[in-house]
DNA sequence: TGCGTATTATGAACGAAGTTCACAGCACGA
DNA sequence: TCGTGCTGTGAACTTCGTTCATAATACGCA
């Protein structure tokens, strides 16, 4: 038969274009100006064709956000995966959040937008959960390179465990990336190389968590020197 | 004559009681169903009347985030110029942060919605300067602390700045909070004390940097201790 | 006190965008 | 070939945010 599956696959390949056109249109024009039946228009489809897809606007932004997240996730799970200590491969998370963040400029704005209440609320609850069941394998993997740390003795966890530690370095790339992407924040702070300033707390975190092997937070050439390795062993 | 500052004092209350009555109608209702002429009937005026006090519903937002900004950084100077050590005040201040969110729920979610492309760029230039206006004292006091903490020699600011010091543990309090905010992210992690959780990595940032005196990380006796003796000197 | 003018408040009307739905068109099976 | 059910369509509807012609008010002055 078949004609079911063939229309199933019709119907994947239209929510692709849509999703595909979404970003285009995001990326030339901003998320302000985003319209549903301009957006149905660009992909020669009539408004209500794009509802059948998406519940509302709201649920269209979150699909979008999970698609990437999805890379986003899967990048951790490389990144968490290789063979490194365990000190290397955490501050290769960080450098692996900043490469992802710079290489896709709308993605954070997006996941802004999206994990704001006005938002996220709005979305259907499906949706939302298609979201945060991308992260729970990051999370997974990311904990494990924690746990192995804490096995071998690498690392101090204190009275923390291993998802409390790691919340430690998300929430400093999280935070200041969030802090640096906001307006009129940059201009507050004479900031003369965010990357960098990114690493170095990222650094200072786990030394702080005595995390083996300690980095010399004063050795720039050394910092370059990881930051490079993981571009070229990982990302490139 | 007087008539005209009369008239000038008149005003100010109005849009006092325009955003009082905002405030009340977010806390109650949330975000998402504030609505303008809403709002105006709820004061007794007309739609129009709003109008005259901020130029779009995004205008009214980011008044009403330059509000408790205010109150926010005067917090944060206010501990800035505490009678105590550089280290203590340094974590002090993340106490403050989380105090503060913790005793207005709405804030933090109405800052990230002000923060967001679609609201930020629509608000009036002049609202996002007065807005980030607000910023500079507080910064200006916080990175104080930090110049103080370096020249003492009580911290290792390696080759950071003062002001990409301080954007650490300023990083590590938002992130933290961002992260524990949004939903489907305390459902995925299991978080015993999310509170606890930020005040320990603000101590392991800060030991990481090696700003005397070091602070145990393993000891919660003494955490509860210093958080303790903050809330009460500084809070209360 | 009464009058003319300027300023301000009003809320109905407008406009823009998200969402819906009655209907047309199409494909498939008998 | 015809009937049926499904799908796409886009005009109409709805919901706000925003504006603006008009009414109401306040003010200065004779």
């Amino acid at each position: 038969m078949g004609t079911r599956e063939r229309r199933q696959r019709e119907l994947e390949a239209r929510e692709q274009l849509f999703l595909e056109t979404a970003r285009r249109l995001i990326r030339e024009e901003g998320l302000l100006t985003l319209q549903m039946a301009r957006l149905a228009r660009a992909c020669d489809y009539a408004t209500g064709t794009l509802y059948q897809h998406f519940a509302s606007k709201e649920d269209l932004l979150v699909a979008l956000a999970t698609q990437r997240l999805r890379e986003h996730c899967e990048l951790f799970r490389r990144v968490a995966a290789w063979s490194a200590g365990t000190r290397e491969r955490m501050f290769a998370l960080t450098v692996a959040d900043e490469y992802f963040s710079r290489r896709h400029p709308t993605y954070s704005k997006l996941m802004q937008y999206v994990f704001t209440e006005v938002v996220w609320e709005t979305a259907t609850p499906e949706r939302r959960e298609r979201l945060t069941a991308e992260l729970a394998p990051a999370v997974a993997a990311i904990t494990g390179v924690v746990e192995e740390a804490i096995e071998r003795g690498e690392v101090d966890a204190g009275a923390l465990s291993a998802q409390e530690l790691m919340l430690g370095p998300w929430a400093v790339c999280h935070g200041m990336q969030s802090l640096l992407q906001t307006r009129g924040m940059l201009s507050q702070l004479a900031m003369a190389a965010p990357r960098r300033t990114i690493y170095v707390h990222a650094q200072v975190l786990l030394n702080g968590m005595n995390w083996r092997p300690l980095a010399d937070i004063g050795d720039e050439a050394a910092l370059n020197a990881a930051v490079e390795r993981i571009e070229r062993e990982l990302l490139a």
